[in-house]
DNA sequence: GCGTTCAATGTACCT
DNA sequence: ACAGGTACATTGAACGCG
């Protein structure tokens, strides 16, 4: 019979011996089903030296491990586009393929062998063209369940299952949760302290929470917890921070009170997977964490802050209640209430970013061929890998291995000197997708580079400017095969797109997939320069990177031949004067010359620059204003600094007057000495980029992180530390304490108006004549009528 | 011995 | 654990002065 059904989820068991592909997934009736691939086999590729004979040593081969070779094939493959004859080597145990790899690896007459690296099942994924969070048909017949199985049909697959036409996605079911530890003292731990709040919330609108008993036994709870798991059998659970808090918690805690944390499909624990995800069988557990780069406006990425920018703030003002906080509401009759009330919204905000995410991260993983729980926790570089290895199968291009590379940084793109000060009506003028452009026109791809020592084609290569990389003309390389791929999906989707109305499921979901499409053409350079990539040719980034000075370099001059002032340019953008004849008569020229696309992509009615470089702000004509590198945009400056220096900006932007902007910060700065500002507006958080041990210089808020870790609060690399500065003498890091610890008495608010408000403020002022003192000065007179004293004001 | 100078360190941003 | 280019605050040792 015919099965068709969505991919969900995808695993390698091994029942008696032999290795089956499990695949999870959900039929066009809502079935959850369990589809078994029991035929596969898995193999690596052995590629033999030059100059031996191929047949004898694959005889030589076949005899000596015949015990663990279930076939063997003579191949021709590609590596780096070079042709190879290789081995192609079918194992019984693909437990062993990888051991069976190194020994022929040792073989004088093998050269090296790859894939082996590739696992099982993704190997079994890419071989059949299978895309997780895609629709498949299979030839299969159905089989009595396992009884450890809770799906509602078992299949076995006749044939390796096809990729379908159905685009849809089904109606999943999604869990999200969120646990509150109970922890007297410092951080919780698993074998002392317990979870006494367990939060859900589904997709079906219903919540349920989960509470330990009076004496804090959360046995019981947990035990209810994961049967409301199997009754609502999820095929997505969600949680932020899951991966590295939640999950390994109740693993822990579970197996403290020998209750087996059963929450998949199979009847075993979730299990932490070597891409660093923790993962559920037969379900897709997604830790939403790794999708708040999504928000780059969110500096500080707390699951409050998160929610709050997606809307939750709208609807009802919450209370943040600290971790530290948690054991006294648990132990107050009034205040649990609090807590259980905090633990539920945070769960709601769970789901809220889920419903901002999932989309997304659907669409990523049926793009680059990773399963659902996986894409998220793989990096930027992985996801572009994975997406080259599942399409350059079919041009017979062996994956390299990773392997150990120096890293030799390159030159990048040119930024312009601004022309500081305000200038009206200043268009901005961007190629599109300037890298990926430039790797198709000039054939830019690992398999297309010419290095110095190779023979030129007759075909005839493009040298790249400054650097002379060599490219072949002839036979495009993968990354341009990809690129073009890419960038031609991608306006189709988005011409479909037109055929929805933006409110429509449909159109969420092209949506969804016309970003991550531009995400992965738009890592590709990226992917490109990286040391770690598999395909790593630095020669590859460096010539597109001097591809673009040549076309940035062209581009201003034309302008300016073309009469039109250039005030500053980072790497694929230029900001003239704007002329509009003279600039669509300049656009039309750059594409007729240069090959690439440009696009006006707006039009400030003013723009401010300082002196520095990627550091500005512009006013559009509906308004809004575009704020750029400045501190205002920083997630490292207290919220007052940002605050004032926003409406500095805005006054100066909008009514030109420098004087109304200095009135502002005086004002602002008697209220800030007054303590008419919220404490949380002082602090400042900055993240924690290595172990404190390892720090060269003493620095404030890794300082602050000792400090909580005295009380014996854990913090880990990259994770934030919001500090405050207090009153006291010596430097800045002896004056330094965590948020919580410390009360508004302490501050040392001359701090925040000397280094913080007026340095923010004065970074715009400045340009206007109005200095620091001059912020600072008590007796200003107002309304810009300037005493001769005022200018001897310190 | 004390204040000043400046390279190094560290973080976060832009394209 | 995608690239390079850039700004800026703070540290801490070298430096200059006397």
């Amino acid at each position: 019979m015919k099965v068709v059904f969505w991919l969900l989820d995808v695993n390698y068991e091994k029942r008696e011996e032999i290795p089956e592909i499990w695949m999870w997934g959900i039929n066009a009736s809502g079935e959850r089903i369990l589809v078994i691939d029991r035929s596969f086999v898995d193999y690596f590729y052995a590629v033999v030296k030059e100059d031996r004979e191929v047949m004898q040593v694959a005889e030589d081969i076949k005899c000596q491990h015949h015990a663990s070779i279930e076939k063997l094939e003579i191949v021709e493959r590609k590596h780096f586009g070079k042709p190879v004859k290789a081995l192609k080597v079918y194992c019984k145990n693909p437990d062993e393929t990888a051991k069976l790899a190194k020994s022929l690896r040792n073989l004088e007459s093998i050269e090296d062998c790859f894939e082996d690296d590739v696992r099982f099942s993704m190997r079994y994924l890419i071989d059949n063209n299978i895309s997780p969070c895609g629709w498949h048909e299979v030839e299969a017949f159905e089989e009595e369940p396992d009884a450890n199985v809770s799906v509602d049909k078992t299949f076995v697959a006749k044939s390796a299952p096809k990729a379908s036409e159905k685009t849809s996605v089904p109606k999943l079911r999604t869990l999200a949760f969120s646990i509150i530890r109970y922890s007297r003292e410092g951080s919780p731990k698993a074998h002392k302290d317990p979870v006494v709040i367990i939060s859900t919330a589904n997709s079906s609108g219903e919540e349920k929470q989960f509470l330990a008993d009076e004496a804090k036994n959360d046995k019981q709870m947990l035990e209810t917890f994961i049967e409301h798991v199997q009754k609502f059998n999820p095929d997505i659970i969600v949680g932020y921070g899951s991966n590295e808090r939640d999950w390994p918690y109740l693993r822990e805690r579970c197996k403290k009170l020998r209750l087996p944390l059963h929450v998949d499909r199979t009847k075993t624990e979730p299990h932490k997977s070597t891409y660093g995800h923790v993962s559920v069988t037969g379900r897709a557990n997604i830790d939403l964490a790794d999708y708040a780069d999504e928000f780059p406006e969110v500096k500080v990425k707390t699951l409050e802050n998160l929610a709050d920018y997606l809307g939750a703030a709208k609807t009802e003002k919450r209370t943040i209640i600290e971790e530290i906080d948690y054991a006294e509401h648990w132990e107050s009759t009034e205040k649990r209430e609090l807590l259980k009330k905090f633990s539920q919204e945070n769960t709601r905000s769970i789901m809220m970013i889920a419903d901002a995410v999932l989309d997304f991260a659907t669409q990523l993983s049926f793009l680059v061929g990773l399963p659902l729980d996986h894409v998220g926790t793989a990096a930027a570089g992985l996801r572009v890998e994975w997406f080259i290895i599942k399409n350059t199968r079919d041009e017979g291009e062996l994956v390299p291995r990773r392997t150990e590379q120096p890293y030799m940084p390159y030159t990048g793109g040119i930024v312009l000197s601004p022309k500081p000060g305000l200038h009206e009506k200043v268009a901005v003028l961007d190629f599109k997708s300037m890298y990926p452009n430039l790797m198709i026109t000039y054939n830019l791809s690992p398999d297309s580079y010419v290095s110095p020592n190779m023979p030129e084609p007759t075909t005839g290569v493009y040298v790249a400017p400054e650097v002379g990389h060599k490219f072949r003309r002839q036979s495009d390389g993968f990354f341009k095969k990809i690129l073009l791929q890419l960038i031609k999906a991608r306006s189709e989707i988005r011409s479909k797109m037109n055929e929805f109305s933006p409110e429509s499921a449909e159109y969420r979901v092209l949506d969804a997939r016309q970003k991550a499409v531009k995400v992965i053409t738009n890592a590709t350079y990226g992917y490109a320069g990286w040391v770690g990539a598999r395909w790593y040719i630095k020669p590859v980034a460096e010539a597109t990177a001097a591809w673009g000075r040549h076309v940035i370099q062209t581009t201003i001059k034309m302008a300016e031949t073309a009469g039109l002032k250039v005030v500053y340019g980072d790497t694929d953008s230029i900001f003239i004067a704007y002329e509009k004849k003279k600039v669509e008569q300049l656009s039309k020229e750059i594409q007729a010359k240069l090959g690439l696309e440009v696009e006006l992509d707006k039009v400030y009615e003013r723009v401010f620059f300082t002196e520095a470089k990627k550091r500005y702000a512009g006013l559009l004509s509906d308004g809004k204003l575009d704020i750029v590198g400045l501190e205002a945009m920083r997630g490292d400056w207290a919220m007052v600094a940002k605050t004032v220096q926003e409406e500095v900006l805005t006054i100066v932007l909008k009514e030109r007057s420098p004087e109304k902007a200095k009135a502002f910060v005086k004002q602002f700065i008697s209220d800030l000495r007054q303590k008419r500002i919220a404490y949380h507006d002082l602090v400042i958080w900055k993240t924690l980029t290595k172990p404190p041990s390892e720090y060269e210089v003493k620095a404030a808020h890794v300082e602050a992180s000792k400090m909580l870790k005295e009380k014996g609060w854990d913090l880990t690399v990259g994770d934030k530390v919001g500090y405050v500065i207090v009153k006291g003498s010596g430097r800045l890091y002896e004056r330094v304490k965590p948020y919580m610890l410390a009360s508004y008495d302490e501050v040392d608010i001359e701090y925040y108006v000397t280094k913080q408000v007026v340095p923010a403020a004065a970074r715009v002022l400045e340009s206007f004549g109005v200095t620091e003192e001059q912020l600072l000065s008590v007796q200003e007179k107002s309304e810009g009528k300037k005493l001769l004293t005022d200018f001897f004001e310190t």
